[in-house]
DNA sequence: GACCTATATTCAGATCATCTTTATATTGGC
DNA sequence: GCCAATATAAAGATGATCTGAATATAGGTC
């Protein structure tokens, strides 16, 4: 079982699971995604592209040079998709976990019959 | 918004959340609740108590003495169980967009009228 | 008797992703 | 001229977690 992702990890690769994304790219689809509730910091998503370069779950697509400004497009590996899909599914594990503790032991997603009151 | 929470903060808290327990007890319950993919190092766990307990998130229930070894009981603040049902909420979401954002824009939860096939 | 496991808690030091801040460079609005 | 948006990089601080060890009792086993 690998280690849990931290959230700007999480949202990096949920982002590139849309489609190859440049670093600024990232950033901006972070932000519409989470409808304005995370803002990836600059430090934190370059360091975290070369990390998971470096860890092989995101590849280098292409460079571009637009305006004088290089930018370059990263894409989801397929080590990548596999790891963001095993981690969105921990999650739900997660969060479904919590709610039972918190609800009862009878309501998962939502209620499958009526609440129990 | 408050930081996400790592992950023995969310699973020392979710089985808090099924009633007051010792610190032990948290590790024993965490294994149980995760059907064993998660277990929590005592280091961690009494550091994490200690914090949570001076960020008001658990509250000292009660403490026994059982065989000469003093047990201190915890038991979820009205902020803890706040926070973690927001945080649940929060994963609940996060698993979601990655859902979305790998598998297309059209699988939620489980599709709310068969599936779009 | 020596050893290991389970129970129960504590503490010191290392790790590492993230956060903070700063730097660089171009374009466009006021 | 100044500020914001675009686009990337890099140095230093922060802090929860991890690692490993210490302490103590009870019970099982070789």
């Amino acid at each position: 079982m690998p280690k849990p992702m931290r959230e700007p990890t999480f949202w990096t690769l949920t982002a590139l699971a849309g489609g190859p994304q440049h670093g600024y790219g990232v950033m901006r689809e972070v932000s519409r995604l989470s409808g304005g509730q995370v803002t990836l910091l600059a430090g934190t998503l370059y360091t975290a592209l070369d990390r998971l370069h470096a860890e092989g779950l995101v590849e280098v697509d292409r460079e571009e040079v637009v305006d004088g400004r290089t930018r370059r497009y990263y894409r989801l590996s397929v080590c990548g998709t596999a790891a963001l899909a095993s981690e969105s599914e921990r999650l739900q594990r997660n969060a479904q976990t919590a709610r039972q503790q918190l609800y009862g032991r009878s309501a998962p997603t939502f209620e499958p019959g009526g609440s129990p009151a």
